[in-house]
DNA sequence: TAGAAATTTAG
DNA sequence: TAAATTTCT
């Protein structure tokens, strides 16, 4: 080796060669080598699903590609503990100095850090960059300094930060190869034989890779982004911008997004497009989304798995195997929420409006614990992102400052024929009504006999009947809440009075409760059967039953069947020649115990871990840097904000407005009172 | 100028 | 919590 040691460049979800500060950097520095490492187990509980796998396979395949055309390739490796195997290619290569990009998930945080720790006191020179997002977490807070806890207050501050985001850097003209050879890359294995068979009409939808992700950027620009305002809403049409994946695997850069839809508003806006100009607002707002869903996990790494509010801790869960997989198999009873799920089922893929409408009826009608149907999007979706999808549960469950009303309840068949008013989404899904009329498509247990049986529909049958009423459904959610307020204010009682922890204490058993333990939580389950009211009901903060691989693997064997069916305006189409017994059958057998055990990280202690560490090297003040050498961290102060937050103690918590928009019952006043008293 | 009542919004 | 845009009597 002459001179100073090579760089390792290590990617994560930053799989591009464009604008990877990065890469940049290492390649500016001499020689690099470019590392995967591929160590799933590290991600306990969020193992990633069958489609997400598959889409990771494609764009490291892609990146590899560009790399050599660059001068060198992607060593990749398999691992079951990342810090070490980068360890070990140091060693190989030789290597002095280690560029990565940040992350915000509450893994890699801790992983992370632990790497720059490990590696800084091995003497290698650790420097890391934000690829990820318009600002870092840290650069956005209020005039006292502190973190927002409303998205619009925090995307207000993000539209008029006194610095731009960093411009987009160009991809290099060309890499000087480390020693490669070295350290010869692992075969990565993303996918078995059954998996190959389903995953296989996904390429005929879907084109993985920084390059694909690129041209899909601007045919979103230059095509549906102007009329994006008004499209937006209706769920069938292809007028998203298909960009969730790409983004998640950090194959297009936020900042270029970013620009390049700004550049075109100020066009727009000099022409006086004022719909045009207003697209590019919603647009960026949905980018603002996903910046913000970093933000609360960097602020809060626990909102992935714990209400941000600390009441929802109470909420009475209706835990029921029934309800979840007859929402799993789209068998809800009520059309626009089952053409959803099967869609999701089939494809990977969901409008953004019908992720609202399943989740909202899996949270709200029938009120099952929030953290499974995330584990089930986590496990199904094709840009499954743990960040994003933590903020639009804890959003529609109602456990933000600023999330939905907790007593609301959406009916679908008002939100289908809003969304699907001509039911074609509905029609195209599920076969079995295609020939139901417009006017009872969203509500077919409304229709005369004779109008189902022209349509050859049989309730009950052919197609459920509501699992739940709507107003059943209102009625035992406002017992629910009304329950969880006393639950609240008795924990609450209990706790100020000193004796006892009380249900509400943060203690971390009840938060790490995941699913091995959820076999015995929940009681053995009879075949759906609809119109019945679940009444196992939990206190315990909610626990994620075992669904992972096990269970996709088990389903593929009927989905691959879509293999026989066309493609239309290249989306996949839902299997018409499956009969849904079959579907059943295979569901069934998914939700079995998983078997095949996965090394548990433990987080509980990997945080406290991290904490620890960073009380010492906090007065570095490293924090504060834009770019190079600053891992991003949480201080000890800013998990103590979470603490408030979610324990409402040290006037933190909940403002006024959220009190208004979810009244609590008047007794809670006298609850809180009676103990301090005694 | 018809009606009713106020405000904004859907992640 | 449904439905659409804006402001009064």
């Amino acid at each position: 080796m002459t001179g100073g040691g090579c760089s390792i460049v290590w990617f994560r979800r930053d799989l591009r060669v464009e604008d990877n500060p990065a890469l940049a950097a290492g390649v500016r520095a001499g020689s690099v080598v470019a590392v995967f490492i591929w160590a799933p187990e590290e991600e306990g509980h969020f193992y990633p699903g069958r489609v997400s796998r598959w889409w990771l396979k494609q764009s490291l395949a892609h990146l590899d590609s560009s790399l050599r055309n660059l001068g060198t390739c992607l060593i990749t490796k398999r691992s079951i503990d990342s810090v070490s195997t980068l360890l070990e290619v140091i060693k190989a290569t030789g290597a002095t100095q280690l560029f990565f990009n940040h992350l915000y998930d509450p893994l890699s945080l801790v992983r992370d850090h632990r790497a720059k720790e490990i590696l800084t006191a091995q003497g290698i020179a650790v420097h890391s960059f934000n690829a990820d997002l318009l600002y870092e977490p840290w650069e956005v807070s209020d005039e006292r300094g502190q973190p927002f806890h409303t998205f619009a207050a925090f995307w207000e501050r993000c539209l008029s930060m006194p610095f731009d985001p960093e411009a987009p850097l160009l991809p290099p003209k060309r890499i000087i190869s480390g020693d490669v050879l070295s350290s010869p890359s692992d075969t990565l294995i993303f996918e078995n034989e059954l998996e190959k068979g389903s995953n296989a009409l996904l390429a005929r939808a879907w084109s993985p890779g920084w390059r694909n992700a690129d041209k899909a950027l601007t045919a979103f620009i230059n095509g549906p982004l102007i009329e994006y305002a008004k499209n937006r809403r209706k769920a069938d049409s292809a007028t998203t911008s298909f960009l969730s994946p790409h983004l998640h695997f950090g194959e297009v850069s936020v900042r270029k997004v970013f620009h390049l839809v700004r550049i075109n508003q100020v066009l727009w806006a000099n022409e006086g497009n004022k719909a045009g100009e207003e697209s590019c607002n919603l647009f960026l707002k949905s980018i603002g989304l996903r910046e913000y869903s970093r933000y609360l996990s960097f602020n809060h790494p626990y909102s992935h798995e714990r209400p941000l509010l600390g009441h929802l801790k109470f909420f009475p869960w209706v835990v029921d195997e029934g309800y979840f997989k007859a929402w799993r198999q789209g068998r809800t009873g009520y059309p626009l929420v089952d053409a959803g799920m099967r869609e999701l089922w089939a494809t990977g893929w969901l409008h953004d409006r019908i992720r609202v409408v399943v989740s909202s009826f899996f949270v709200k009608v029938l009120q099952l614990p929030w953290r499974w149907g995330m584990k089930y999007f986590w496990d199904t979706l094709l840009d499954a992102d743990l960040e994003s999808d933590a903020l639009g549960w804890q959003y529609i469950s109602g456990t933000l400052p600023d999330g939905r009303e907790l007593d609301r309840i959406d009916n679908p068949q008002f939100e289908g024929y809003k969304f699907d008013p001509n039911g074609e989404y509905v029609r195209r899904w599920l076969p079995e009504l295609a020939r139901l009329p417009t006017v009872w498509i969203h509500h077919p247990w409304d229709a005369p006999e004779s109008v189902l049986h022209a349509a050859g529909v049989e309730l009950g049958t052919n197609y459920p009947l509501p699992i739940i009423e709507i107003d059943a459904a209102k009625a035992r959610l406002q017992e629910a809440l009304w329950q969880m307020w006393q639950h609240e204010a008795a924990s609450r009682a209990a706790i100020e009075n000193g004796t006892e922890e009380g249900l509400g204490d943060s203690s971390e058993s009840s938060l790490i409760a995941f699913p091995q333990d959820l076999q015995m939580e929940i009681a053995d389950h009879d075949p759906v059967r609809n119109n019945q009211a679940a009444t196992h009901r939990r206190y315990e903060d909610q626990m994620v039953p075992s669904i992972t691989s096990s269970f996709i693997r088990f389903g593929d064997e009927e989905t691959s069947s879509d293999l026989q069916n066309p493609v239309e305006h290249g989306r996949a189409e839902v299997p018409r020649n499956v009969s849904v017994n079959q579907e059943t059958e295979s569901l069934n057998r998914g939700v079995q115990p998983s078997t095949n055990v996965q090394p548990q990280l433990n987080l509980a202690i990997g945080l406290q871990n991290a904490e620890e560490s960073t009380a010492e090297s906090s007065s570095s003040g490293s924090m504060g840097e834009r770019s190079g050498g600053v891992v991003p961290v949480w201080s000890p102060s800013n998990t103590a904000f979470s603490e408030q937050f979610v324990g409402e103690e040290n006037g933190i918590g909940v403002g006024p407005s959220y009190l208004q928009r979810h009244p609590q019952p008047q007794q809670l006043v006298n609850w809180r009172r009676l103990p301090q008293t005694g």
